[in-house]
DNA sequence: GTCTATATGCCGATAGAC
DNA sequence: GTCTATCGGCATATAGAC
């Protein structure tokens, strides 16, 4: 048994080129001929080994979906029982960071990861039927458990405005999540300084629109 | 002359057709024939009329993207010049409010306007190489208005932190431009309650976001 | 300006040899 | 499990009749 996500089998060769050219191309514009090629495989091995490219799709959830989604989970589970426990109410920006900085970390640290997340932070907007199907179907426990943790960090908020909020908030998220920005940085002229963290200043952004009271 | 954005020349009645497609199934998801069908005109119509797919989707954003960039421009150049006038800083709602209300209007008022806009909500993020630099050519001088305009209204906030944060509110912004929530919300149980405004919503969250001082 | 017919090419998927 | 060869389909684009 092997319990990396990697190793040099076909199967992960196809799955690591995929998981970068979708990141590149989107599902539709990825060809299963240019995924193979990079793999350096034969072109026959997709629907041999995935069925078809939309089984290709659905391995990759799997090998990364699944895993970052059980992270986030727990967390969030963690911060409910124990506001449960103390009979308090969960901080929103500790729910908001359990779902985030699991993304953020998998980036850093599991090589090709990056592509992955960015895949997944534009499969969310991918007008394309397929993918984006297969993508809410793999992420529809999590967001449910993300809205009930919202919701029990803001109790007095009405529902409709708190879903309208994660929405906000989950566009921010995704949008950042795809590609980097280094190159748009540069184009406003602004020198990139590595001091600020992207993840404190998305969650800052994020929890203070889910709090607003502004007016 | 005819001043209406469309009336029922076959340039038109592609424009309208192919605004509908794109905004279903993104740039490269829509196939001329698709679209040629849909507007009842031959297929070889696109090619005589626009010389190419790009061409056409160029056509589309000249004719709603100029116009809808050139009203929110004139606004923010408004608030611009009013607040030099008067000595004073420009508020990050107003600054906001200029770029996103006429957006909301079009959507509105402009029958298949909303087409558009669920397009460039997902232009925006769309992994097609060709239609994301379509629509930031057309969107380039615009990004850069709306910076120097929020620069000036929080003229105390580090340009890295105010690019991060714009980026952020335009990923809300983009999500909630591209489709409908009603069947997200049915999803989570909630009742649609038409006394809210998206777009008073939306606002309160993204600038709570800009403004944030949370720790 | 609109049509038919077609050129040319890439797509996903598979059959069948090894 | 990996290969070659190929099928059938759909894509964009165009040539040329009307």
């Amino acid at each position: 048994m092997n319990d990396r996500v990697s190793d040099d089998s076909t199967k992960d060769r196809i799955l690591d080129a995929a998981e970068s050219i979708f990141a590149e191309k989107g599902f539709k514009g990825s060809s299963v001929r240019a995924i193979t090629e990079k793999a350096g495989v034969n072109i026959a091995a997709v629907n041999y080994h995935f069925s078809s490219k939309t089984g290709l799709l659905e391995a990759i959830c799997d090998r990364r979906l699944i895993p970052l989604n059980k992270l986030r989970s727990e967390r969030i589970k963690g911060i409910l029982s124990e506001a449960e426990k103390s009979k308090t109410t969960p901080r929103t920006k500790e729910v908001l960071r359990a779902f985030i900085e699991p993304t953020m970390k998998l980036k850093e640290t599991e090589p090709g990861a990056k592509d992955f997340i960015a895949f997944i932070g534009r499969a969310f907007n991918d007008p394309d039927g397929t993918a984006r199907d297969v993508f809410l179907k793999f992420m529809k426990p999590m967001a449910e458990l993300l809205y009930r943790a919202l919701s029990a960090a803001l109790p007095d908020m009405p529902k409709e405005l708190l879903f309208w909020r994660l929405q906000f908030a989950m566009g921010a998220f995704g949008h950042t999540m795809q590609g980097d920005m280094t190159g748009a940085l540069k184009a406003f002229g602004i020198e990139a300084d590595t001091k600020v963290s992207p993840l404190e200043m998305l969650l800052d952004f994020m929890t203070a629109g889910m709090e607003s009271t502004y007016k």
